[in-house]
DNA sequence: TCATTTTGTGCAGACGTTGTACAAATACAT
DNA sequence: ATGTATTTGTACAACGTCTGCACAAAATGA
């Protein structure tokens, strides 16, 4: 049983995509694929027949399916409720029939491919090592192989690839400007994507979504990780070199006019610190990035190997007691702080979510971020805005999918 | 007759705000209050018979008014139509009858108080004089005598007040937490002003909607002035003391968690420069506001008395060629661009609107503030962004009308 | 005067949503 | 066991919005 989507999950005739069936598929996503009726009648607040209505629509068309009698736990529990009085909410899930998407997320050392359904739950992964430096059409091709495997084999429709690159993407054609450290200019990567497709005749055609990798993993986290109850989310993440940024407005991604929004590696962090390659002094790129840390401990001598990891070790050093190490995780982790006032006096988040090594300074050296963020940012005076390290473990591969199903969620 | 907003604007029976009435209602208003049958058609691209069962509803309810027969000139030329062929189209405007609201715009040396319709004409203006550092309670009492005069005085249903303040507003309780050099601490402006109206009981339990000038000047330049075109608009401003900002993303003005955002005074333009009061240098603020001009200029001597005016003054001689303000205002254009850039990595807007001192700085020196946005940027590589003066002469005012328009048209 | 073009209207039908009343399924007290 | 309270799912009728089609209306141009 295929699903059937030739007709939109309509909504009044013409374009309406705030109708019920779609708003509850969405509940059932952003619950992680299973949940009560009871649960999704509550998300909705609608009556209980329209959640009826809806549901019947999304079960006729393979989308999620019913167990109208939960399984009973060996103490007589039950799975779904929460053992309350009155009868108990029937069970909705994803349909093992229902659609999944791929999700592709490049990084400079590692290839992931991944196979996701309704939910966010991760079906399948597949990871390569990738070379420094690597060949643009050897990468695509490669991506491409996985792609055609994991969908292949999945044998359920797949409605959509999604991309994460280390770039900023143009929203309009899916063109990445400049694949940070790849050593690329700029490559039209929806196309080129879309054009490995082309030979499997069950992919050909698909729609190919492509965005960089921050502002995917802050999606991710908002969906399914640390953000979840936030609205107006700011994420910000380091791996490698530099660093990425993202924002949730009104639970929305904010991706900017063209798509190259949130490009926060140059936030002023200390005034007067390094000099950066934007023309400018102490960007947050060049005082809190795995370089940056290395290089306050005294350990940047290899340059470009391994630095997230070599930076991860300082943090470790640090956390067991070594002076230097501690110094410099302390160092840094005020400059973040810094650079997150100046973006929180533009943004105005509800919440702060931190990702890769950040995530990690602020396990190991929170204090001199919150207050580095409570000193210099005006509106901290007035609302504390919550700092928590980021929960998911591959964000922006869940992002990467999570911008494949929007077709079916919006 | 007046209008029938008891039964919402309706959609389908539940939640729906986004159905063709409302959305007929925004098209005409955004269309200035005057559009043919034709045009509203175009603009929400429906059949001919959706806007006529649409039309009909709002005609009904008195918002609206068609002319089946639209005035002949003397030519014999069609008012409405663009003169081809075909049946004229029917005339659409707002109706003599339909609801107002009051706008009140609070300035640091003036208070207007004014009657807006749909389509944002401006009815009426009521303009006093406001002394340094006021008194919060008398300045209420003026704030709600206008506006129980105004409303009283145009005989027509008033639905909202709008209330323009130089401070962040909390977004909740609409609490202006530092009115900009008012000399007040932060007052609770929604209650204070609904207090005002408890007075006249036909304003009794009004909603009031307050908000932060630059913010819903940012709001006006979208709806009706110099960003009506772009859909991710930056707005940057500076009147008197301070800059302020506003940023319209994917068409809706962005508030941020709290209503706080956009707070792009201490966004770095000058890094090294002048110390500013919030520990950091060469903020926008302490770069390229009025007193920055005058400073430059050499000519700061009495601190803070008209400093736009005098500011303006330096401009004026700038472009005359006097050479000691020309090289003031090349300076601080250049500081704008630098300061712009920052704010373009990270919000990739399609347009950038200035208003205030700043619009006329463009107009003076325009080519140091777009060198410098595009030697900063990163964004610039690939897109040009187009920086263009504020088209309102009172936006911050027209911003506080469609803030109370708001409920009509959401 | 007639064809062409563009625009408004009437009408029937479809569809999503809701509210109400009723049935089903549990926990808890007796 | 039995009944009551509580919570949840379903059937059904009604409503209101939107659409598409066919037709009428009002202009231009040959």
């Amino acid at each position: 049983m295929t699903p059937d989507l030739s007709t939109p999950i309509s909504g009044t005739p013409g374009n309406d995509s705030a109708n019920n069936a779609t708003r509850l598929l969405t509940a059932l996503h952003r619950r992680g694929g299973t949940a009560t009726r009871a649960e999704l009648t509550a998300d909705l607040d609608s009556g209980r027949s329209a959640i009826s209505y809806a549901l019947a629509d999304l079960v006729e068309r393979g989308l999620v399916t019913v167990d109208e009698r939960p399984q009973q736990t060996a103490t007589g529990a039950m799975a779904g409720t929460g053992g309350g009085r009155g009868r108990p909410s029937h069970l909705v899930s994803v349909a093992p029939t229902s659609p999944i998407v791929i999700a592709v997320h490049l990084r400079v050392d590692t290839l992931d491919v991944s196979a996701f359904e309704l939910g966010g739950t991760m079906l399948r992964i597949e990871r390569e090592a990738v070379e420094p430096s690597p060949d643009v059409e050897m990468t695509m091709h490669r991506i491409g192989r996985l792609v055609r495997l994991i969908a292949e084999e999945s044998r359920r429709p797949c409605i959509g690839v999604g991309v994460s690159l280390p770039s900023p993407v143009r929203a309009t054609d899916g063109y990445a400007l400049a694949p940070r450290h790849m050593n690329w200019s700029g490559i039209p990567a929806r196309d080129l994507v879309a054009a490995e497709l082309a030979d499997a005749p069950a992919l050909r055609g698909l729609p190919v979504h492509v965005g960089n990798d921050a502002n995917l993993a802050a999606l991710a986290e908002h969906v399914h990780g640390a953000g979840k109850e936030a609205r107006n989310m700011l994420f910000v993440t380091t791996e490698h070199i530099g660093i990425g940024g993202g924002l949730i407005s009104s639970g929305r991604l904010f991706t900017g006019a063209s798509g190259y929004a949130m490009e926060v590696g140059h936030t002023t962090a200390n005034p007067g610190g390094e000099p950066c390659r934007c023309g400018a002094r102490g960007c947050l790129e060049t005082e809190a990035d795995p370089r940056a840390l290395l290089r306050a401990a005294g350990r940047l001598d290899t340059p470009t190997t391994g630095l997230e990891y070599r930076a991860r070790v300082v943090l470790v050093d640090a956390a067991a007691g070594d002076p230097v190490a501690r110094e410099a995780a302390d160092t840094v982790s005020g400059r973040v702080g810094a650079g997150l006032a100046v973006l929180v006096n533009l943004l105005d988040p509800d919440r702060i979510v931190l990702g890769g090594l950040l995530a990690r300074l602020l396990v190991v050296a929170p204090e001199p971020l919150s207050n580095a963020l409570h000193e210099r940012s005006f509106l901290e005076r007035a609302v504390a805005v919550p700092v928590v390290a980021a929960a998911l473990s591959a964000p922006a591969l869940v992002g990467a999918a999570e911008l494949a199903l929007t077709p079916l969620l919006a």
